[in-house]
RNA sequence: GCGCACGUGGCGGAAUGGUAGACGCGCUGGCUUCAGGUGCCAGUGUCCGCAAGGGCGUGGAGGUUCGAAUCCUCUCGUGCGCACCA
């Protein structure tokens, strides 16, 4: 790069820099991106009233990293801005701000090995990032932003929590109601009764436990070869006293309200697997030890039923083993129970023994045997399988290995060989098949119809010091106690060791130590909970990193509210639905695909709940969901295997690559300190202007597209405002070189063409178009020296939110005083929509012959006749007879012979 | 194994079923410059041809259509999700 520019006012990155700081700084000062709220702290001081249009956008909001940010990071958050920004020039009174997400492990793990309190190491790195974010100059009210750690915030997180303890599920009502309506309704508030009812609560039961975590999972945050999402550690099944949240109450609403929201297809089909619903049926096979519930969705296949197999887990296998059969059947028992999940799955062979009975299947009275298989398994459905080898793969495998009969019921898509006295499916298809059996069971007492999910709930305890602590005390009989608002926030206390207790990552037999529980002192409190002073016992496990995010999207709309978590009214405007059976919800809602089932299932699960009690007006916190994509990044390693920086490495004529001299070999994926590969926002202000990184991030290709970092392109954005800046300053004495003269006719069409285009790809989220469109009239504007006002300040406008600084200063040398930010958005003019002349093709056979300059209002017949008095047209037709003749007016024509 | 998405120049990517490759990077040439750089102008899918013009071309093979990158079927490849879920 030349240190010395020729011309002294060319639009350098240092120009930039100059400019990008005096408004970022001036809007700061003007409160310029603060939305008005329609009450409470943040109304209009004056009483004015609000624009009823509004725009609620949202980010997935960070994790304050140690390590900074690199190019890939505010992709995001520039497409956001770039949105709100538009809307604002669209007359909506836009909110846009961005909150801090920050109890995380990384903290933790800084502090553990540092002894650094977390909150002050997320704090340092909340002040960087923000210092980072403020040179993008992104348009966001800094009145609304919070971090999840906040006493004030955890306060909220703390106060939903008890109204998700101190409420039920009531299936009737199809909603949560207060527990309090259900102490009425039972007539008991004895908590034996009282708290298995609750929408969280405490139970003994099989949990994911990771010893190298020092505490168990969720699990959302298992991996199919269950291993920690986080980490990678070894997850284990143990029987542990934990918190859970009853999320499987609300499955059906979570699967059915998805056809309600405007989401990306695939997040839809993630959450609707995540959930799991099945329909089917429940029959029971009549045995010597009692009826064998069985869960189906092929209720149909009944009469193809030839065996049953039962979980090695399922509790009716003991009665069931016959003396003959009692010492295989134990020992397939402890087989299984020795293995874990893992080597369950990695052996696909079936395997299994028979316990030595038989049942009756219900249908025709055949004797089936009975087994236990591993295949099987006991947290699904009931435990234990109709078998049908004739309609599934599973079951057809182990009839093979097991040499038992199959009975053909299926013929391609209808039934045969299925029929008793009483019903008779044959001939029926599989969807008519199921409901006449399901009748038919249903009247025979031995069956009826029913729905599984796969969604079980969601373990909400965490052994880790770096997260909310419950609102929760237990008193000397050990029942759980929700604290009163008075005592809210519970805040966590000093500790002389921020560490759970881990262990080898393999030792499943270890136990959970939170770290909560050593600082005895905080554990155990007196407490006057409207009893008089008595004696209790705090929770000692903190709420997992998924609680600040399940609710943040409702504190942006009323962030400083000390009374309400959010005043209705606030709510109402900027998230109440506004069309009859609309869900409500933020309006965009812009991050990555992997919250898909995580971070968005568990914010719509409690955000419902809140719905259920009133205290919010809509159905779903995010009306529309977009997943944008990732900016990825070449890393390159040497002989040895070893990363070496990228930005060394050299491309050869060839298209090999050296570094220093050596051949490394190129890959391709996340940009990263470890693979010596990132580029960092500040490295790109300082080559370049923060105006530049915004235009290129957004025209590298569609939002929703991953695609590789090529630093050596940023240039081309950069010339582009270049251009934009020497069409209205002279380079070299700095002056204002804008014209009062009219522009042509033909820039007033290329502009208006622009503004169509422009327009319609910002509300598309086309930016990548949009930024096309606004370089080639630039490039027009350049290549016939046209510096009208009246093409500028359009083109000003319009570049505004994605360059906005520059905008900003061209606008203001324009002659106006005050910030572009609500400028209407140009409207094209439709008068210079229509051209004089359109070019018309003329294609033969479908292929192009020849091209026509053609009045816009030529007739088909006139373009006919153009395009068949062509010579090459006439060469290309050879004297065949034209037998058809397809015309678009004005654009094409379409000789067919 | 099942499901979803995606395959277009050297690269990133444009194309309501209607001129394939907009725009940008890179590359080539010219102007500017002592020179380099910046800037500006022109060119840049491929093959045949001096040219006019023509052949081929959107992973591959078929199909629908006057006309297909786009719609349908099969197939190959890449990515993502789920995975013995009855």
């Amino acid at each position: 790069m030349s240190s010395e520019p020729s011309a002294p006012f060319r639009y350098t990155a240092a120009l930039a820099a100059d400019i990008e700081s005096r408004w970022q700084d001036r809007w700061e000062a003007e409160g310029t991106f603060e939305a008005p709220n329609p009450t409470g702290d943040l109304a209009p001081s004056d009483g004015r009233a609000l624009p009823d249009d509004k725009y609620f956008i949202m980010d997935m909001f960070p994790y304050p990293s140690g390590s900074g940010l690199h190019v890939g990071h505010p992709l995001g958050y520039i497409a956001t801005d770039v949105v709100g920004r538009h809307q604002r020039m669209r007359g909506k009174n836009v909110l846009h701000a961005l909150g801090y997400d920050a109890y995380g492990l990384p903290a933790e793990i800084h502090a553990i090995s540092t002894g650094e309190h977390p909150r002050d190491n997320t704090l340092a790195n909340i002040a960087n990032m923000r210092r980072q974010l403020r040179r993008l100059g992104l348009a966001h009210d800094p009145r609304r932003s919070f971090a999840t750690i906040d006493p004030d915030f955890v306060r909220w997180t703390q106060w939903i929590f008890l109204q998700i303890f101190n409420s039920w599920y009531d299936p009737e009502a199809g909603r949560a109601r207060p527990i309090s309506e259900l102490v009425e309704k039972l007539g008991t508030s004895d908590p034996a009764v009282i708290d298995t009812y609750r929408l969280a609560y405490v139970s003994e039961s099989p949990v994911n436990w990771c010893p190298g975590l020092g505490t168990v999972l969720a699990n959302e945050e298992v991996t199919a070869d269950n291993r920690s999402e986080r980490g990678n550690f070894p997850v284990f099944k143990r029987n542990l006293r934990q918190w859970q949240m009853r999320i499987t109450a609300y499955a059906d609403r979570l699967v059915d309200d998805l056809d309600r929201v405007d989401w990306p297809e695939p997040v839809k089909i993630m959450q609707r697997n995540w959930i799991g619903r099945s329909h089917g049926a429940e029959v029971e096979f009549a045995s010597p030890a009692g009826p064998i519930r069985v869960f189906t969705t092929r209720p149909d296949t009944l009469f193809g039923a030839t065996f049953m197999v039962l979980s090695p887990e399922h509790p009716l296998v003991d009665a069931l083993t016959t003396p003959e059969q009692a010492d295989a059947v134990a020992a397939y028992r402890r087989e299984a129970a020795a293995k874990t999940d893992v080597e369950r799955q990695e052996n696909k062979e079936k395997t299994g023994v028979r316990t030595g009975s038989t049942a009756t299947n219900p249908v025709n009275g055949e004797q089936v045997p009975v087994l236990v298989a591993d295949y099987v398994l006991m947290g699904y459905g009931t435990g234990a399988i109709m078998a049908v080898p004739d309609g599934d793969a599973r079951d057809a495998e182990f009839a093979e290995a097991q040499g038992l009969p199959t009975v053909q019921v299926l013929d391609g898509g209808t039934l045969v060989n299925s029929s008793n006295d009483e019903v008779s499916l044959d001939g029926l298809s599989v969807e008519d098949a199921k409901a006449t059996i399901i009748a038919w069971l249903e009247k025979q007492g031995a069956g009826s119809g029913t729905t599984t999910y796969r969604l079980r709930d969601w373990l909400f305890s965490r052994q880790r010091y770096w997260g909310e602590p419950f609102p929760i005390v237990f008193d000397e009989s050990g029942n759980a106690i929700g604290l009163p608002d008075s005592m809210l926030p519970v805040e966590l206390p000093e500790v002389p060791d921020y560490s759970p207790r881990t262990f080898e990552p393999d030792d499943a037999q270890s136990d959970p130590e939170p770290p909560l529980g050593r600082v005895e002192d905080w554990v155990n409190v007196t407490l006057d909970l409207g009893d008089g002073p008595r004696q209790y016992r705090r929770e000692t496990n903190t709420m997992p990193n998924w609680a600040g995010s399940s609710w943040y999207e409702l504190r942006y709309t009323d962030p400083h509210n000390a009374d309400v978590v959010t005043d209705p009214a606030n709510e109402a405007y900027w998230l109440g639905p506004r069309t009859p059976g609309s869900t409500g919800g933020v309006d965009l809602y812009v991050g990555g695909v992997e919250h898909a089932v995580l971070h968005l299932l568990y914010a719509r699960f409690w955000h419902k709940v809140l719905f259920d009690l009133g205290h919010v007006s809509s159905e779903e916190p995010f009306q529309r969901l977009f997943n944008q994509g990732y900016i990825q990044a070449y890393a390159f390693t040497d002989a040895r295997g070893v990363y070496v920086p990228a930005e060394d490495v050299v491309e050869e004529a060839d298209g090999t690559f050296t570094y220093e001299g050596r051949p490394v070999r190129r890959e391709y994926g996340k940009m990263g300190k470890s693979l010596k590969n990132s580029v960092t926002p500040d490295d790109m202000y300082e080559a370049y202007g923060a105006d530049t990184l915004r235009v290129y991030e957004m025209s590298m290709g569609p939002l929703d597209v991953s695609r590789p970092w090529e630093t050596r392109a940023v240039v081309g954005s950069q010339r582009f405002l270049q251009r934009v800046w020497r069409l209205a300053v002279d380079e070299d004495s700095g002056e204002t070189v804008v014209s009062d003269e009219p522009p042509t006719e033909e820039s007033l069409r290329v502009l208006h063409r622009t503004i169509e285009g422009v327009a319609a790809d910002m509300e598309g989220l086309r930016f990548n178009t949009a930024v096309a469109k606004l370089i080639e009239l630039t490039n027009h504007l350049t290549k016939v020296d046209d510096r009208s006002r009246a093409v500028l300040e359009p083109l000003a406008l319009m570049l505004a939110p994605l360059a906005p600084h520059l905008a900003e200063e061209l606008w203001t040398r324009l002659g106006h005083t005050g910030t572009l930010t609500f400028e209407p958005f140009p409207v094209a003019d439709p008068q210079y929509l229509v051209a004089d002349t359109v070019t018309c093709v003329v294609q033969v056979q479908g292929k192009v012959r020849a091209k026509l300059e053609v009045s816009p209002t030529a007739t088909d017949d006139e373009l006919t006749a153009a395009a068949l008095a062509e010579e090459n047209v006439q060469k290309s037709i050879d004297g065949r007879e034209v037998r058809k003749v397809i015309v678009r007016a004005p654009k094409l024509v379409n000789i067919v012979v």
